[in-house]
DNA sequence: CGTGTGACGCGAG
DNA sequence: CCTCGCGCCACAC
């Protein structure tokens, strides 16, 4: 099985993608478009998921969520079950599979388009 | 080159 | 709380 030979361009902006994600600290979450942003590819949310699908490293990738503080997983599936748990064993509160991003979002004032509570 | 798809975001009902 | 629609962009076909 041949792995995808994604573009140099791409594989360029999926560094970038890491690196930002690398950087979240233990207990703090962002939002798929806050990596975007600070990666330097506003309006490209959807660039953050590819980043990661095709991610093998150890990224902490489950510090990851939506901007309305949900799991971006279907909150039956397995890997929204794996990313709650990451999350908890952080001290991450995830209720109803939501983080509460007025308590755990990282640099509320770069982004914070739902800080109700 | 048009179309569909998605670990997204946001506003309207 | 929910669903829909539209914008967004990379990629598979």
């Amino acid at each position: 099985m041949a792995v995808k030979p994604l573009t140099e361009r791409t594989e360029y902006r999926y560094l970038r993608i890491r690196a930002v994600v690398a950087q979240i600290p233990v207990g703090k979450v962002a939002s798929y478009g806050q990596v975007a942003a600070l990666a330097g590819f506003p309006n490209n949310a959807r660039l953050v998921s590819k980043a990661l699908v095709s991610d093998n490293s150890t990224l902490p990738w489950h510090r990851v969520i939506r901007s309305d503080g949900k799991i971006a997983f279907s909150d039956t599936s397995s890997m929204a079950q794996r990313q709650r748990s990451r999350l908890e064993s952080e001290g991450v509160a995830v209720t109803r599979n939501r983080v509460c991003l007025s308590r755990f979002l990282w640099q509320p004032n770069l982004y914070h388009p739902c800080d109700t509570d």
